[in-house]
DNA sequence: ACTAAAAGCGGAGGTGCCTCCGTTTATTTA
DNA sequence: TAAATAAACGGAGGCACCTCCGCTTTTAGT
């Protein structure tokens, strides 16, 4: 009960997804990707048969991978949010980097209208598993602070805030996502945002 | 645009359910009757084809009278909590008071825990439809009223208390209604209760 | 009592969900 | 390279959802 010799055997005990067969890996990004596109276009309730059919494979394969709808849309969400996240990185490297902060919450507001609609059902996604919620939330300040950071670094905004003040600041943006004048609001929102982050920069 | 002459036709604009046909009517009882058995039985889940069959109607039948499961589930749950509610009325004329009192109670737990397993999906509900909550919970607490002041009134129990009070220290009812204990644990509080409330009445 | 119109009935049919398992394909071993 | 084994595939089949509409029953008018 105390030792498992075998358990020395694995050299990596880290979070180690097992490799997938060739073919197996192979389908199984295709139904991320082809999910995405039509969970996009049609709603979180799209046919998971389509989703199949679209991506070239039988329904089998999609529910070996994906035992519930619920497996497909949380890994669909992640990777979304992934990618998001993952353009703080790029744009930094290609702006100055209050531009870079700027272009990203636009990013950001373009994606929380994706989700109009989707509202209801991911919402209850997002409140049955809090470990999703806690995970994507947690990488989304990230990619907030680190914006925030270089350009309070620069002196290309104020010092005065952090990232924390800005999410909270865009907060507005979860509330009454469904009116037709959101998105302008919203954008506006963000330009406000930061000229305010804007005046006063560089004064130490 | 102001006044509708046709209007003044209706003599009764109250809350005016138009008057179904005879065979129509019939369904629709049967179909919540049988609904509850069968939610009761196989869970909130169940198949609405089993509870047509069940009833001996045509799935269209039920369908044109509950367009969707949730208003079956809506229309059963309200039944519900309306029978529970209407048996304080007589209690009151059958027992003593107190009685009345602990008897109300412990169908109220046992209520509850009919609702073991469904919780998932009835919070949805009650979360979405917050007039159901409303309304039904307002109703729980009139009835609970209703028998706290009779037997205050008449010294069975002591007078330093009332009906919200009461409701509060039920509140623990609520919590975690999956364990197997959990039945007797709320037993044993009812009985507690009724104990602290007997103590002390009669004295002015 | 008779009849037209309104109201209601019910189930066939098209679609989606999900499981199960015989067949195919990748990988390993020799 | 070839055979053996393990992994993965995919779709048929069974069940449930829900809509649509031709048929039946009730009701109201005479």
């Amino acid at each position: 009960m105390a030792f498992e010799p075998s358990a020395s055997v694995e050299p990596k005990p880290e979070t180690a997804e097992k490799p997938l067969r060739a073919d197996a890996r192979r389908n199984r990004d295709r139904l991320v990707e082809v999910a995405a596109a039509v969970f996009a276009e049609r709603g979180i309730d799209a046919s998971l048969e389509e989703i199949a059919r679209r991506a070239g494979v039988g329904i089998g394969t999609l529910y070996r991978h994906f035992p519930t709808r619920e497996h497909l849309v949380e890994v669909v969400y992640r990777r979304e949010v992934e990618g998001l996240c993952a353009a703080a990185g790029e744009l930094a490297q290609k702006h100055p980097s209050d531009v870079a902060l700027e272009e990203w919450m636009r990013r950001f507001v373009d994606y929380i209208a994706t989700k109009r609609g989707l509202a209801t059902s991911l919402r209850i996604l997002l409140t049955t598993n809090s470990t999703l919620f806690s995970d994507t939330s947690g990488r989304v300040s990230q990619a907030m602070r680190q914006l925030v950071e270089a350009a309070v670094a620069d002196g290309t905004i104020r010092a005065d805030v952090d990232a924390s003040d800005v999410l909270h600041a865009l907060s507005g943006i979860y509330s009454a996502p469904d009116t037709p004048e959101w998105r302008d609001r919203s954008r506006r929102l963000v330009k406000l945002l930061m000229d305010g982050l804007r005046f006063g920069a560089g004064k130490s």
